[in-house]
DNA sequence: CGGCATCCGGGAAGATACTG
DNA sequence: CAGTATCTTCCCGGATGCCG
């Protein structure tokens, strides 16, 4: 049997609808399906290329990331950019409007960690441990602290600038931080939420510290996860 | 209780996870599955019963409601119910944590209504408007109102209550309200949100307004939506 | 190598019918 | 009214391959 000459070239999602006028609803209709959401928290902290996507969502398939990227340019929420040369390499930008969506999904995550069955112990992609910092930030921690602290995850860098009881956190080069985090964002939550020793995962190699190792220690203690929901609600 | 023996019996829902530490993931396991979260959005003013659940959420079917209904009790988001007799029916009610979840999903709300996709003019449910009240009120536009203003949507009654700057609305008997709506929840968002004239929509005969009219006009311009994106972000 | 399109198996969602 | 059983449809996930 010969295939529908519709062959539209391009194949439509069909973007099952809930059909509601509910901004809920419809917000579901964005960023409702199968890692739409995941995609939207690796952006958040700036552009990022397709295989970069792919490496910081394990488990995600090529062809779900396209159709992903493909509904999310769609929707308004990101936009393909191609790089200057050299490197002329494609990446994915969030629009103003889905930059503004950050506030939402780290409430979200805020909100679910408290869940009984959160296994805080799971790997995390960079993006994530840098976003659970500006969620889980207590300032009434900081006390006289001013500093620059720096976090290398492979070619991931970022800085986090500590100041009048305040946390901005971006990407940034690390060189010139007062203490650099080196290894993978998963130790370094074990570090930060799990309690773990810095000296346990440094001796494991798994974490190493440059710089004021006093700082460092003292840097980890800023963040506190929201207390644990009963398990009988 | 040898629970092992189910295994073949009752559905195993495998809950395709994203082993992913990240709250926003852990978020997205418990709440992010097809039409989890406007269960949750229904029963966010109270407790409902499997049918007013099905009705206000057309074109859910009643096995994807169950399996619905069954994971978000086993995430300890909603408890399974019985009313004492009289009227022993069984109803699903929000716990603690899962009613701390209002302003998260009101926001998601919120930010997506400025959606350049986001169609106004389709059915909306009881629930989903009087939330869009609470989400879209404009407290600057109150000065002087003093009132109560009731809502009856078939047998979903409610009430908002009006005064010094503030909204306080949710479930109660319309009586003695000084002004009062019937009809459909999609033709009240027709004139707060779609600038309908109240008097078209009396004569079609979708909404009757009782009591003070005066009060009943200037209610509906409490509400506004925010502004939309620009298609090109 | 990055960015897709295509084919396929398994499983979730949708629709309908049926039961206590 | 409150679901269960069954069948179909379609999405997701994995593999392969094309093409610049």
């Amino acid at each position: 049997m010969k295939l529908q000459q519709i062959t539209k070239k391009k194949n439509v999602p069909s973007h099952r609808s809930y059909d509601d006028a509910c901004g809920i609803a419809h917000a579901l209709d964005l960023i409702g399906e199968r890692w739409a959401l995941l995609v939207m928290r690796e952006l958040l902290l700036g552009p990022k290329r397709f295989s970069d996507l792919r490496e910081s969502l394990p488990g995600i398939s090529a062809n779900v990331l396209t159709q992903r990227l493909e509904g999310l340019e769609q929707a308004g929420l990101l936009v393909k950019r191609k790089l200057p040369p050299p490197a002329a390499s494609q990446v994915y930008e969030l629009t103003q409007w889905g930059y503004e969506s950050e506030s939402i999904i780290c409430d979200m995550g805020r909100w679910a960690a408290r869940s009984p069955s959160h296994d805080p112990t799971l790997p995390v992609s960079p993006v994530s441990i840098i976003l659970s910092m500006r969620t889980m930030f207590d300032a009434t921690r900081t006390l006289g602290i001013d500093a620059r602290v720096g976090f290398q995850f492979g070619y991931e860098n970022f800085v986090a600038r500590v100041l009048e009881e305040q946390l901005h956190i971006s990407r940034a080069p690390v060189e010139g931080a007062d203490a650099i985090f080196t290894g993978t964002a998963r130790y370094l939550a074990a570090a930060i939420y799990g309690g773990v020793p810095l000296a346990a995962l440094e001796k494991k190699g798994a974490l190493t510290v440059a710089g004021d190792r006093t700082l460092a220690e003292r840097y980890l203690t800023l963040f506190v996860l929201p207390p644990k929901v009963k398990p009988t609600g």
